[in-house]
DNA sequence: CGCCAGGGCCATA
DNA sequence: TATGGCCATGGC
């Protein structure tokens, strides 16, 4: 908790995920697999304000594969994208119907989703329908070996880790998950060699 | 020019 | 269960 102290005294509140509504969290969590940011911006951007299941589903694959094309993996990623969509419609795409649901079923349907493995659902599970569950990527798992908080070196592991040393806040999830990532990109980068980190004080330097 | 980004699927052993 | 190849664009 001291370290999450540290790092939310230095970039505060980040509000996760930038979207501008649930949904358009899902696309992006499809969307920026393997993926920078940037890039997905540029494909949500060709959506012209209009992400919505309708829109999508209304598209035609080739159409739908032009408008993401900048975010990459683009043959893959159209068909993901139809899939969740059409899993989203099984609730008739409300948010709130979802969130009735209990958390352990939902990530099940989504992980059983072509397209969908631990981090895209937990980012779904936390940043657009609100459950507590944290996310672990690639930055948090090199997180937890630059750190010392023994919490394992696989996603489960981690995932277990942090959940179990936290309390269940669903704004702390989704803040801290956010503070690991903007750190690692800010300081962790083999450019920017831990210059001003926050976490300096603790971190091993593998 | 090569590297890599907020993964996941699939084939192989 | 644990690797490794593959998918693809854009920024640096």
């Amino acid at each position: 908790m001291d370290i999450y102290s540290r790092l939310e005294s230095c970039y505060g509140n980040l509000n996760w995920w930038p979207a501008r509504s649930p949904y358009e969290v899902i696309v992006g969590a499809i969307l920026t697999q393997n993926t920078n940011w940037s890039n997905v911006e540029k494909a949500l951007a060709n959506f012209d304000g209009d992400i919505t299941p309708m829109r999508l589903l209304a598209l035609d694959l080739d159409e739908l594969k032009a408008l993401i094309r900048p975010a990459g993996f683009y043959n893959q990623k159209a068909d993901y994208l139809v899939t969740v969509t059409k899993w989203f419609e099984r609730y008739a795409f409300d948010v709130d119907t979802v969130r009735a649901r209990p958390l352990d079923e939902i990530r099940a349907q989504l992980l059983a989703l072509r397209g969908i493995g631990n981090e895209t659902a937990d980012s779904i599970l936390l940043y657009a329908f609100g459950f507590p569950t944290f996310v672990i990527d690639k930055y948090t798992l090199r997180f937890c070996q630059r750190y010392p908080l023994d919490a394992g070196s696989d996603y489960m592991s981690a995932k277990a880790y942090f959940e179990a040393h936290l309390p269940r806040d669903v704004a702390l999830f989704n803040n801290y998950h956010a503070l690991i990532v903007i750190n690692a990109k800010e300081h962790c980068s083999a450019k920017k060699r831990c210059e001003g980190c926050p976490l300096s004080a603790y971190c091993q330097k593998l």
